[in-house]
RNA sequence: GGGCUAGUAGCUCAGUUGGUUAGAGCGCACCCCUGAUAAGGGUGAGGUCGGAGGUUCGAAUCCUCCCUGGCCCA
């Protein structure tokens, strides 16, 4: 068809600055820079001065590599929240943070360091450590910038910072104060060759060989329990790897729903019934040597939980004249050994835990250099743990409790920086006890129970909110379970824990010290602890003054040593609120809003937060929590660096931008874990550019439009009033969806009401009247009006979501509103109007009998009445795509007919009144209504309406301005090829066709 | 092994207190338009609602077990 005619002159073609090519490699990084420099954020702190707060506290990454894509899931999100609360009105400032402390960063730099390390003191080496997360916090910072992500990211809160490591040493001293601080031991890797603890993170597994012996130990008490001939010696069967550490053996712990065997066999030292699991008991005889157990022979059965409750004593095998206690453990297992677990609490976590929970003692004989101390057997003191191996075999054999040893080779842990062997040796440590009283004896309250009465309830009974909410089943079962948490380290790259000691070692760490610590550490940074002397760091603290110090007389400033030890990296994260919240002023008090993290963090941040928010204040951090989980590949499987399907974020930024990511991010359900992979970012693409053309279309078509010059009100049945009814639903549903944080949901909302909507019902019929009626036309007008609220909201609830691309649209919006200020970030979403709402919603059925009636006035149900509209579009839709199969294939070359009964009258009524718009929602030249037979049953309603479409080539001419094919079409003699309507147009625009 | 959590079309998601042939958009296939054009429109094909039992007149929705993922632990 030769479209190309001399009318085209006379349309009203869209046109608009607002590209089709969204060019945002180029363009975001110079809006954000445009932004920067005209401080937006600062303009926004000043708008909305004033207005009712909304802190969402950042909870900081760590200050080491580049972002990778949980941490755009998680900044984006946060973004979100921030943004449409801003938008919703709210004073929502964002101060980012990072978590500068702690062992990657300090094993990064001691690995670049190598050799030199060791010739290097602690103030260096912190001093390397610190440049090192400067350089990581200010490129994560860009890279958060990148994504558009705002806040006050040129002034953050960093965990290195005097300030802050002041404020967290405040929060410590608060413990203190409540009497939740303790020293007490606990078993910790510990190298021999650099005489230091070690984290798990510095381990590595090296094959080793040792030799495992099976012992027996002997019974004392409660011989009852355990079947067996009077007057034999009872045994115990034990196995261990490490013998070095049975000088320190305190129990020996069974599994409660394990059988046991007793077996009666002849020893070296005479007839002897031993125990051991049922299960092993063939292995155990396999390895048996010396005549063990070669002629065992079962006694009796009796099961793990009888035996730990029958009161079972021991006598040490080393130590002359001390009993132990047979107990329960639940990760007894039957891999290995014999089902009864050597249990030495000052050399194993399952052993020391066991102790707590038994009351028994966490002995460590061994020294720092891995000898024995003096409270050993003497023929083991002074020996090393490895020679100590060999001598207590010896012992065993001699003492004929010896049942085998072999040699075995097994992984083992080892130093990674000497490559030596590691023990597990118990220390003191520091640690805020969860089960003790807050304040005073008689208080009630423990850390833990005020921590699950408060995440037991919601926020409305002064508990805490979780979205969603099976977090607060999470982190209550961790409450419950977690033991007390120790948050010393040591290490070099951390907040120093303020503890003097004396030659004698009594410890000076009272919360006025502490306090004292404190302010020097704010006004010198943390480095004093390394430079300064205990008195200089004291200095104005008054030992006479401290309540807290009972014998003052025992402290003397000029003697004090400083402690080695650092905090937790937890401790530090989890005093934030007090660092930041409090400090930078976002609120007078906590709880703050919202903490936002990944689901990982009920163990972590979340959980650290509140323990020491809850001991220093009685109340929690957050009122809300909000998780969200970990992204996975394609397949939903973990990314990983070796299966290599991670998706790297600055190649998604330098290729596709910052929107686009963003647009993904916003379109995850992050309730869930959520899957990611270049190809499904891709999709977002998609997604993005369906939505710039929408915007594009709208804002080409009314770029004649200026609202200043008078507003047209759309006709009573014109499709505009269905798109502002439309538009009203949407506005309540995306502002509802951003208040719940349903990100996702308002994301499929706005995107669907782009296609659907906007562009395939509303555009695709406004068509027609925006280019060819005249340009002043109220009807026309009347649509632009409406185009120019649909396409201002649009902007506005996308901006949270694609920040660079709305702004360029709002720039972009024709005759800017005077009103409204000059970034769409500054802007307030709009508001659902409840009267409109109400008529959107009115969805009440028109009364069938009223059908009948001639001149039905319809008073109600418009809603309703749209919805069987969209029902005929549809029907007539398909009944032209039959048309186009049978040849017809332009809809402008066919109308659409609609048959009415002759007996509903009211209802032709309705139909007569919409036709012009069911004209274009059809897309068809022309529409009429023909009368069919009477129906019998009136409520068949408009569903009795029957629709056809006509093949109209024959029957009509087609308009050479409108291509709509219509009886009209030559009326006006002077413009033979038109129809009525493009004919009034022209001659009103007095354009003269050529005469051909 | 334990705690928590998820599994609805190729993809992203809806599915109200269990109730008619399980929905949407994207993608795909086919078609139309060429006056949104590196755009736009239409129609259509896709699902044993992870699997197996069970409760019920009736289950994607409730119960049990199992499988496959994920987070945190051991």
């Amino acid at each position: 068809m030769g479209k190309k005619n001399q009318y085209k002159a006379t349309l009203n073609l869209p046109k608009t600055s607002f590209d089709m090519r969204a060019g945002l490699l180029t363009k975001e990084p110079a809006t954000q820079q445009r932004w920067t420099e005209e401080d937006l954020y600062g303009q926004i702190r000043e708008a909305r001065k004033g207005s009712e707060r909304f802190i969402l506290h950042d909870g900081p990454p760590y200050a080491n590599g580049n972002i990778h894509i949980g941490h755009v899931l998680n900044k984006v999100l946060k973004d979100l929240v921030i943004r449409t609360k801003t938008m919703a009105g709210f004073d929502a400032p964002f101060i980012p943070g990072w978590d500068c402390h702690g062992l990657p960063i300090e094993a990064k730099v001691m690995e670049k360091l190598g050799e030199k390390a060791k010739t290097l003191d602690a103030v260096v080496i912190r001093r390397i450590c610190r440049e090192y997360a400067e350089k990581f916090v200010t490129l994560q910072s860009d890279q958060f910038e990148r994504l558009g992500c705002y806040g006050e990211f040129d002034d953050p809160y960093i965990t290195m910072d005097p300030g802050y490591e002041s404020a967290t040493l405040g929060v410590f001293a608060q413990l203190i104060e409540r009497g939740l601080v303790f020293r007490q031991l606990k078993p910790v890797h510990w190298s021999i060759a650099n005489q230091t603890a070690l984290a798990e993170a510095e381990l590595e597994y090296q094959d080793r060989t040792d030799t495992s012996i099976f012992v027996a130990f002997d019974v004392v008490a409660g011989l009852e329990a355990i079947p067996h001939t009077p007057g034999d010696t009872v045994g115990l069967l034990i196995w261990t790897t490490t013998p070095w550490t049975l000088p320190a053996n305190r129990a020996v712990a069974v599994g409660p729903n394990i059988e046991y065997v007793a077996v009666r066999t002849t020893t070296p030292d005479g007839p002897m019934t031993v125990v051991c699991a049922a299960e092993l008991l063939e292995k155990v005889k396999a390895a048996a040597e010396d005549g063990w157990l070669a002629d065992a022979e079962i006694v009796g059965t009796v099961r793990g939980e009888d035996l730990a409750s029958a009161n079972i004593q021991y006598a040490h095998p080393l130590s002359e004249g001390m009993t132990c206690p047979l107990v329960a453990a639940d990760y007894v297992t039957l891999e290995d050994g014999t089902g009864l677990v050597h249990t030495a609490p000052g050399h194993g976590t399952d052993d020391y835990f066991t102790g707590l929970k038994n009351g028994l003692e966490t002995y460590c004989p061994v020294l720092a250099d891995g000898m024995f101390d003096a409270t050993v057997p003497g023929w083991l003191t002074g020996k090393s743990v490895w020679d100590g191996n060999t001598a207590v075999i010896e012992f065993l054999r001699n003492k004929a409790r010896l049942v085998s040893a072999t040699d075995i080779e097994h992984s083992y842990p080892h130093d990674w920086r000497s490559k030596t062997p590691t023990i597990f040796r118990a220390t003191e440590q520091w640690f805020i006890g969860v089960d003790r009283p807050l304040g005073s004896e008689a208080d009630a309250f423990t850390l833990r129970s005020l921590a699950q009465d408060v995440t037991g309830k919601p926020l409305a009974e002064g508990g805490v909110d979780f979205i969603p909410d099976w977090g607060r089943n999470r982190l209550g079962g961790m409450l419950e379970s977690r033991p007390d948490w120790c948050v010393s380290r040591q290490r070099s790259w951390g907040l120093p824990i303020p503890a003097f000691f004396t030659p004698d070692g009594d410890v000076l760490c009272t919360a006025e010290t502490v306090r004292t610590v404190a302010a020097c550490f704010g006004e010198h940074g943390s480095d004093a602890w390394y430079t300064m002397t205990p008195a200089e760091i004291l200095s104005g603290y008054d030992l006479t003054e401290d309540d807290a110090v009972e014998d003052a007389s025992k402290f003397d400033l000029a003697t004090l040593t400083k402690g080695g030890d650092i905090f937790d990296v937890w401790f530090e994260s989890g005093s934030s609120w007090a660092a930041v919240a409090k400090l930078r002023g976002l609120v007078e008090d906590i709880p703050v809003d919202l903490y936002l993290e990944g689901s990982d963090q009920h163990r972590g941040w979340f959980q650290l937060s509140l323990l020491p928010a809850l001991g220093a204040q009685g109340v929690p951090p957050f009122k809300t929590v909000l998780t969200h989980g970990f992204i996975n590949d394609a397949e939903g499987k973990k990314m990983s660096k070796s299966l290599g399907n991670g998706v790297d974020v600055q190649e998604q930024l330098s290729k596709r931008g910052a929107d686009i990511l963003r647009l993904w991010v916003a379109s995850q359900d992050y309730r869930d874990d959520d899957r990611c992979s270049d190809e499904l970012i891709a999709q977002c693409e998609d997604t993005y550019r369906k939505i710039r053309n929408t915007i594009r279309f709208c804002l080409g078509s009314i770029g004649d439009y200026n609202p200043a010059d008078g507003v047209c009100e759309p006709a009573e049945h014109s499709l505009d009033r269905w798109m502002r009814l439309e538009l009203e639903l949407l506005i309540r549903d995306v502002r509802g969806m951003f208040d719940r944080y349903e990100f996702h949901v308002a994301m499929r909302r706005l995107f669907e009401f782009c296609t659907v909507q906007v562009s395939s019902v509303y555009l695709a019929a406004i068509k027609d009247r925006l280019y060819c009626e005249l340009p002043n036309s109220p009807r026309r007008r009347a649509t632009q009006g409406v185009l120019r609220d649909v396409v201002v909201t649009l902007i506005k609830l996308l901006a949270p979501i694609i920040p660079f691309t709305a702004e360029e649209a709002w720039a972009s919006i024709p005759h800017a509103d005077e009103a409204e200020p000059k970034s769409v970030h500054l802007s307030i979403l709009p508001q659902s109007d409840a009267d409109m709402l109400e008529i959107a919603e009115d969805i009440r059925p028109v009364d069938h009998k009223l059908l009948t009636e001639p001149d039905l006035e319809l008073v109600f149900g418009p809603g309703w009445i749209w919805e069987r509209l969209m029902d005929l579009r549809s029907k007539a839709l398909v009944k032209l795509e039959d048309m186009k199969a049978a040849g017809v294939k332009n809809s402008m070359d066919a109308e659409v007919v609609f048959a009415i009964p002759e007996n509903l009258p009211g209802l032709r009524t309705i139909v007569e009144s919409y036709l012009p718009e069911l004209e274009d929602l059809c897309g068809v030249g022309f529409a009429r209504i023909e009368a069919a037979e009477a129906v019998e049953d009136a409520a068949a309603g408009v569903e009795s309406i029957a629709v056809s479409v006509v093949d109209t080539r024959e029957s009509y001419e087609c308009c050479e301005r409108s291509w709509k094919r219509r009886p009209d079409v030559g009326s006006d003699a002077a413009y033979p090829t038109l129809s009525a309507r493009d004919a009034a147009v022209v001659a009103e625009l007095g354009f003269v066709p050529d005469s051909e």
